[in-house]
DNA sequence: TACCCTTTGAAGGTG
DNA sequence: CACCTTCAAAGGGTA
């Protein structure tokens, strides 16, 4: 769980990071880079066909007639525009956008031999062509996507990037016992582990939990957290204040990172045995301040 | 190796 | 609504 920064705006907590690998990440490699290459290919193609429609219309906006568009090629070939590799393009592609920038489009240079084309009516016209490139690209790229399979999710998952500290992959968290047979266990034991948020106590014992071990010369978890606890206890109003407050943020920051996580999915990730120990056995621990 | 211990508070379930 | 259970952190101790 990101904690909200000691130190300013970083939300998330160094040590308490952990690392997330997915346990089919090096026997998955292969497929992803044939997907990926596959996807770079029907990207290219949709390029291609985008180039060339746009191209043509940019030309038609110029007056050439479609028939006479290759001639404008062979005028013009001053590698602004390039003839397309594939048999059948009769036509041309536009190799390089960032070519807009060259002395090409200031000069006039593009315009047909024999007609007179203003640099105004060339800019407005391969400035109205890129436009509709980009949103065309972007429109059939994204149909691509989906009809390859793709579900494109707008808020992308947290454990993509750096995972969040409360985020525990499924791997490190797995209990043993008998193997789910269901899919739906299966796909419940895949899922990470996220992580309950800090409650005020608990922040308060993390930040206080270094002193408490360096004042006492003492280890053990279980009775730190009785000290911690009897301090807890003797905190004004207002330091309690600082970290239920702290708490709150806590909470609802978990809340918008997980919309749909519930306390209830943790349940049973921990396997409790009760075991009370006798007073006499805890008052002979609390030996220290 | 996995759980216990110990603390407080939040959340969810139950009667 | 009251009560119970579980889980967050931590790390030495224990079965």
């Amino acid at each position: 769980m990101p904690q909200l920064g000691r130190d300013g705006d970083d939300l998330g907590a160094n040590d308490e990071l952990i690392a997330f690998k997915d346990e089919g990440e090096q026997e998955e490699k292969p497929n992803v880079s044939s997907e990926r290459d596959l996807d770079d290919v029907k990207s290219s193609l949709v390029n291609e066909y985008i180039y060339i429609f746009f191209g043509q219309i940019f030309l038609l906006f110029q007056g050439y007639p479609i028939q006479k568009q290759h001639l404008f090629f062979k005028e013009h070939d001053t590698g602004l525009f390039q003839p397309s590799p594939y048999v059948g393009y009769p036509f041309f592609m536009i190799s390089d956008l960032g070519n807009l920038c060259s002395p090409y489009l200031t000069n006039g240079a593009l315009a047909p031999t024999g007609r007179t084309v203003s640099q105004h009516q060339t800019l407005i016209g391969i400035l109205m062509a890129t436009l509709l490139h980009y949103v065309s690209c972007l429109v059939v790229f994204y149909y691509f996507l989906v009809s390859s399979g793709f579900s494109p999710r707008l808020v992308p998952p947290p454990q993509t990037s750096v995972p969040h500290p409360a985020i525990v992959p499924a791997s490190v968290k797995q209990e043993p016992g008998p193997p789910s047979t269901s899919e739906h266990d299966q796909e419940e034991e895949r899922k990470p582990h996220i992580k309950k948020p800090l409650n005020a106590f608990m922040l308060y014992m993390r930040e206080e939990r270094p002193k408490v071990v360096a004042q006492c010369k003492v280890k053990e978890s279980a009775t730190i957290n009785q000290i911690l606890g009897q301090r807890w206890h003797s905190l004004s109003k207002e330091e309690q204040a600082k970290y239920y407050d702290l708490a709150r943020k806590e909470r609802l920051l978990h809340s918008k990172l997980y919309p749909n996580w519930s306390a209830r999915d943790n349940y049973g990730k921990k396997k409790k045995r009760k075991r009370v120990k006798s007073e006499t056995q805890l008052e002979g621990e609390m030996t220290c301040c």
